[in-house]
DNA sequence: ACCTGAACACCGTTCAAGT
DNA sequence: ACCTGAACACCGTTCAAGT
């Protein structure tokens, strides 16, 4: 708690946002979890704007790390691939959570700019990423590559969100699963 | 207004919801754009969750109805399968509004039960439509059918999502045809 | 049958005040 | 430097009271 009480209120407030979205950010939760008065978090952050974009910003580069080890410990572009849904999947398991993303995507027309513009990076992030990687495999134009890492993204994304519903980690397997069967996420 | 206050009280809950979900339902908004005063909501509706039920009731039963009427309509099966995504492509063209079960999955966790029976009760028509259509063409299994309708209703509506973060319809457009090229949503 | 005013608890935010 | 109590406007909800 008191080691650092802006680590903490990050911490708490990530963990809401990814299970009530940002509207779920609740300052007076946050406050009791860590042991600290709601005015308190005014000091370290100056609204619940600021707070969600230091959410979202540290999400979203959180992310980026996490899609270069994949890179770097995959033997080729069609394994990383394949490993690319792990990220949606990981949330789900852990607590039914859902990409900070694909909630606020949601919410976006009532977020504040601030936070907006993270999550816009987070998603430019993934399909960044996955352009790279489907040229790596393919021999398509770049103007391809994006289009279909957006897809790809949209897709995965969506199935986290119905997952989600379904409280079902299996029925995100299986729509990754027939994402690759029908060619949308190329296999090899 | 007075005419039926009951209607024009669902029309203006359903609008919001479509803007900013289930938790952007506004009681003394709601009042106040049909001239009654909030506690009045209460004499048509118990409660906040019983409105939003309503809401989700109803906006699934006319998508039944829509999708009735583009079979109806469509030469063949490949047709109908081509004008599905005109549903969600709709209502993005309408004030960058969002399909009710998008908004409402990734709000799903805090709904009231009531709710969330509705919002399934919207996947599930898509998907017994589309599973339909499919098997009018294919030649499949019926669980294949199944889930390459679950796909393609996942990937539609995140497509919507994703198109709405960047208030583009273009891209909407773009993702369905990416989707269609690469053989998740069938074309003949 | 339909609507209202007043009150409740809850939440983001502010601010003067404490150590 | 970091935290707090008290107050504000806002919201879902209740309820007794009005026509």
């Amino acid at each position: 708690m008191s080691v650092n009480a802006r680590e903490a209120i990050l911490a708490e407030a990530k963990c809401a946002a990814q299970k009530h979205g940002y509207n779920g950010i609740n300052f007076r939760n946050i406050a009791a979890e860590i042991g600290i008065k709601n005015a308190s978090i005014y000091y370290h952050f100056a609204s619940k704007a600021s707070l969600g974009a230091a959410v979202a910003n540290r999400y979203w580069q959180d992310t980026v790390q996490y899609l270069e080890t994949i890179r770097s410990t995959s033997a080729d572009a069609a394994e990383a691939l394949t490993r690319y849904p792990t990220i949606f999947r990981k949330s789900l398991e852990d607590d039914n959570r859902l990409c900070l993303s694909s909630f606020m995507a949601a919410e976006y027309e009532d977020l504040p700019l601030e936070v907006k513009v993270e999550i816009q990076a987070f998603v430019d992030a993934n399909v960044a990423w996955l352009s790279h990687v489907l040229s790596e495999k393919g021999t398509g134009s770049s103007e391809d590559y994006k289009k279909q890492a957006l897809a790809i993204y949209t897709a995965v994304a969506g199935a986290q969100l119905v997952a989600r519903t379904r409280q079902n980690t299996e029925i995100f397997d299986e729509l990754i699963a027939t994402y690759q069967q029908t060619g949308l996420i190329p296999i090899s």
